[in-house]
RNA sequence: GGAGGCUUCGCCUAGUCUGGUCUAUGGCGCCCGCCUGCUAAGCGGGUUUGGGGCUUACACCCCAUCCCGGGUUCAAAUCCCGGAGCCUCCGCCA
């Protein structure tokens, strides 16, 4: 959620971000009524509770003649504060309510607009020179590496089993991201793939992209979409010592999507499925610091695509696409052959405090006074990376050359063989 | 699944039976100061978190906070109900 004193002090800067986003000014309005009202009833039940603690005082003091009188008046003290309370929580939920309402204030400098809108930062690699082109699926039926067929029979659409050279690559390329998020300092961690409704809602993910989300009725837990759900989740309600520098996590999790709105799209292959596994960096960090960390994620993410030699481009994603928590969000973008055209394989979102004030995630400042954090994320490889892998890294007779910084991974393995 | 125990302001802990004097005790740690040639020891003070008020600021004041949520009461760390987490034992099962 937001900032109220921010609010307070520059609503015109929150109006400014809801436009961009192409989202409701009025929500504004609602929120700075419902701020307003909330001051004033604490404010009211704050004072009836002082009186009330002098009256049950007076209680305990009175002599038995005056007794029965001094009772009395606490009894009705104790009715007001009551109702009085009551108010309080009424306008604590609107409040809330009209906070979560509104999603995070985007970065100066993002592109506005929607999702056509994006700024291309930069383009890297080559693109391949092939003559004829095999998709993804087709690679690996070839390569005995995919088998949707089953994942179909076994699971239904979107489902997919990883087979042979397919589960050896999947493998092999999360095992040499976390190598390098681990010598870029990283905690690698194993998440939790179930968390509480309190840590979805908490990083923004049962806002308008509910839909997207697994739930389970029986035991009212989510399947997280991303181990940035459970990461975010590791520190919430504690304070942090960020005086060595931000703290950094990379989670390695099977992530679960319902791809609900999405029926007829990319339903060929693995580019869009109900399950993948992924190595995803987390980053909490003090907020001044937020956007430099956005840099050296996005930096990290590149660093990882040249080493599967995948030609890609960067993009600034317009405020209209950006996710509710995000404040500004970076995407890279495979070259996909089968398809000509770019397709995104990482995405790094610097959600500022959003997350953080959701989440009671904290740190001393140099004031040594708590304030939320900030938390930024970024894909370090998914499921998604071995359609680029296959397509961009194609040979004539259909066998696929494995990525040099792979192939130690692989028991120095330099191609992948049709086996049919 | 069944039975029992536990949860207090960083950590440990007193307080809960018997409601008000709890504005929560003590120790450890940490911070500031004093003392000391330096260090240790010693001495004094400070040290939950959040919201609000007042201030240039420091200070100070008010409210909430004893795992969480309800309830009883003029009054709850304390009594009642519900929940969570941890521990022990039993049962069942990878």
């Amino acid at each position: 959620m937001i900032d109220l004193r921010l609010l307070r002090e520059n609503p015109e800067l929150v109006r400014a971000s809801q436009r961009a986003r192409g989202e409701s000014e009025h929500l504004v309005d609602v929120l700075l009524a419902a701020d307003e009202r909330r001051r004033s009833m604490v404010a009211a039940a704050d004072s009836l509770r002082a009186e009330q603690k002098g009256s049950s005082a007076a209680v305990k003091q009175a002599s038995p003649e005056e007794r029965p009188a001094v009772l009395q008046c606490a009894r009705d003290l104790a009715t007001k504060v009551k109702a009085a309370e009551g108010e309080q929580a009424q306008a604590d939920a609107e409040l809330r309510q009209a906070q979560l309402a509104i999603s995070n204030v985007v970065q100066e400098g993002a592109p506005a607009g929607g999702e056509d809108d994006y700024l291309v930062l930069r383009e890297v690699g080559d693109k391949p020179a092939l003559d004829s082109v095999r998709d993804h699926l087709e690679l690996g039926e070839l390569l005995g590496a995919i088998d949707t067929e089953r994942g179909a029979k076994v699971s239904g659409a979107r489902f997919y089993y990883l087979t042979g050279v397919g589960a050896l690559l999947q493998l092999a390329m999360l095992q040499a991201a976390i190598d390098q998020a681990v010598s870029a300092g990283f905690t690698p961690v194993i998440t939790p793939t179930l968390v509480k409704p309190e840590v979805m809602n908490g990083t923004g993910y049962l806002g308008s992209h509910s839909d997207e989300v697994y739930r389970l009725e029986a035991d009212d837990l989510y399947l997280v979409g991303t181990s940035e759900v459970p990461l975010a989740g590791f520190h919430m309600n504690e304070i942090l010592d960020l005086s060595g520098g931000p703290k950094r996590y990379a989670g390695w999790s099977s992530c679960y999507r319902r791809e609900a709105g999405s029926y007829g799209k990319d339903t060929r292959g693995i580019l869009r499925v109900h399950q993948f596994d992924k190595v995803e960096m987390f980053s909490y960090c003090a907020p001044e610091d937020a956007a430099a960390e956005h840099q050296r994620l996005l930096a990290w993410e590149e660093e990882m695509l040249a080493k599967v030699e995948l030609p890609y481009r960067v993009i600034d994603t317009a405020a209209g696409d950006l996710g509710s928590s995000a404040a500004r969000k970076f995407d890279c973008e495979a070259w996909i052959p089968s398809q000509g055209r770019y397709r995104e394989l990482t995405s790094t979102s610097n959600c500022t405090q959003f997350q953080a004030r959701r989440l009671g995630i904290r740190y001393r400042d140099g004031n040594n006074k708590s304030v939320p954090v900030a938390t930024l994320n970024g894909t370090l490889a998914t499921t998604r990376w071995i359609v680029a892998i296959l397509e961009n890294h194609q040979q004539p007779d259909g066998s696929v050359r494995v990525p040099k910084a792979l192939q130690p991974y692989l028991g120095g393995r330099e191609v992948f063989e049709p086996v049919r």
